[in-house]
DNA sequence: TGAGTTTGTGTGTACGTACACATAAAACTA
DNA sequence: TAGTTTTATGTGTACGTACACACAAACTCA
């Protein structure tokens, strides 16, 4: 490889025998260039192989740019709190290159707040939409609207299928259910039942929980033979403190080997075991949150997938300001790795 | 918050009744400054919570920096070939910085390449050294060098325990052993042993397999009560082409439930005992190279821990970067999460 | 043909920082 | 006291890019 000592655009106006501004109108397709020029300018810039020194044009680039992230308040969901830690660090790193991000919350159990978040999000007139399409329905009327409006959008955590956004960041949730299933399987060589547990204040309109149940079946119906094995789903009522007498009920099947919660709130019947004394059933959830953490390390949790909603978040807004800034068209599916945690590998990501 | 229309020296200049230039002395310790002006700017400074501005300070930075980087030779092994290609990216990136970062290749089963390596790299007079310490003793002769030559060091993959260098990027050798024996244990219900088997060609002088193997055994001892389990550990010569006949002798132990390698060379074993037709033993290995994630998605090799070289290999040059360039002190110990990969997660670290 | 418009091109300034250099004030020396 | 050195401070330029603006040449149309 010949040593490249880093050509600007200055030398390419040297090279093809222009001024700088030129070499400009090409690289910005701003037109204003004699044909000539054009073909010269875009030969020496294929055979020096130029690439912008980025630094330099963000230095340069002094639009504001406002951005929405319209997502979950994290109240009393470490979940979204990790999440929104991660969009206020974000926040803070683009704010040096003129982005401005405005953060709206909306309630988890509430699709009425969340067409309000929307609504105030747009009043603020961004240039780009991030968000969190947890309610399915609304979440495409959403999209439709910022469509209308020609607004770029980009979501993470849930899949929205066959969607116009820019780009989805996030988890494959059915290969994440198929994941659970393997790793339930694995550890339990017994005949009996695996139950796959919805927390149903979320699971309404949520796609991606159903998906994750979809998974899990269908590793049983194809990938194994497993004949030992049979799958049941429970949806437990909202009404909060009620979940006792609901777990109660489940664990009158004496067979149940193990369980897997779609969302993080596995610690919940973890929790519920532990004070009942049984582990004989093997449990997999999702996510780091502190109480999974604990839970995890002690053995009262088997399996936890982690989401990595930080990076995740992170991600998200990262693509939306390099599309506005740098016009970098980025990849419709950003999938994100499905994290397999143990008891002996946890400590390694924390 | 106050909302923090993000200030410069500029500002900072205005504020304290100085000009930038003495805002600069002062940012930058080089003296001649009067006492009062010093502590009025460094009083403003702290008060508008000054973050310097990154992209600027590097587009200024014209000098000239010279790195090396000492790996071992990335012939028929695709770890470090995988390595490698992590490195000509970074390579790449930072020579806008004007980083130059100059690569020497050792042979891994060749203790004296690794010195005739060290010497030709030194003898390019670079400011910094990154190695890959895989031989223990002349590892730890280098770094003395460096330390001599007052060279900064940073290390990875191998660890090189006690040692003054600036950083260490990489996986915990011992937990990891941990984490292979879990992944065992779990699946493996029944009587019988576990084999921890080394390929000897790196093991001379290779703290990390030995830390591996200590892990793995420390599992048994201390974080399970399970007596079912015996584990053997074997050495395999490096006479490359008898593996076969020592598989074999290897296998006349008729109750051997699983094996542990301590390297990516576990698709060696699997590739045998697919051969053979024997499937009823789980296998344990590292790092996802080709042959590995092909053996693993069809169900011959049941776990992956993934040590991400690509990865460390670039934290490694970013580290080390940054240190020079922007006095940017690291960590000194960068772990990096022991990632577990199965048949039905392997697709989303593709 | 002259006035206005379009097209192609070059110049100049700015972004925030680093650093070389100029200059003024103070301190020292003979 | 004049000359010299030291100390403190300010100014100017550069980094590579983006963009506003100036301006000449060519073209359009009454």
């Amino acid at each position: 490889m010949i040593n490249n000592p880093v050509v600007g655009i200055k030398d390419i106006a040297r090279l093809a025998g222009v001024s700088i501004g030129t070499v400009d109108r090409v690289l910005h397709n701003r037109g204003r260039v004699s044909k000539e020029s054009l073909k010269k300018i875009e030969q020496v810039i294929k055979d020096v192989n130029y690439r912008p020194n980025l630094i330099a044009r963000s230095l340069v680039s002094k639009k504001k740019i406002k951005l929405a992230l319209i997502m979950p308040d994290f109240k009393q969901d470490e979940y979204w709190k990790q999440s929104q830690k991660a969009a206020e660090a974000a926040k803070h790193n683009w704010a040096v290159y003129g982005i401005q991000l405005d953060i709206f919350l909306f309630d988890l159990e509430d699709t009425a707040s969340f067409s309000k978040a929307t609504k105030k999000a747009l009043s603020f007139k961004p240039e780009g939409v991030i968000f969190v399409p947890i309610f399915y329905d609304k979440g495409l009327l959403f999209l439709k609207k910022c469509e209308e409006n020609n607004l770029p959008v980009v979501i993470f955590n849930t899949h929205l299928p066959a969607s116009k956004t820019l780009s989805y960041i996030g988890t494959d949730s059915f290969q994440s259910g198929m994941l659970a299933a393997e790793l339930l399987n694995l550890s339990v060589h017994e005949k009996g039942k695996f139950v796959i547990l919805h927390f149903d204040e979320e699971l309404k309109n949520s796609a991606h929980m159903l998906e994750k149940e979809k998974g899990f079946n269908e590793f049983f119906l194809k990938e194994t033979d497993n004949i030992m094995i049979s799958v049941i789903t429970v949806v437990l009522n909202n009404t909060r403190h009620k979940y006792q007498n609901q777990f109660t009920a489940l664990l009158n099947n004496q067979d149940i080997r193990g369980i897997f919660v779609s969302t993080s709130k596995i610690f919940i019947i973890a929790e519920f075991l532990e004070q009942k004394k049984i582990n004989t059933i093997k449990l997999v959830g999702y996510d780091l949150i502190t109480k999974n953490i604990d839970l995890l390390k002690r053995g009262k949790i088997n399996f936890l997938i982690n989401q990595n909603i930080e990076r995740q978040t992170e991600s998200a807004i990262n693509t939306m300001s390099n599309y506005l800034l740098h016009k970098q068209i980025p990849e419709k599916n950003i999938h994100f790795p499905l994290e397999i945690i143990t008891q002996q590998n946890v400590i390694s990501y924390l």
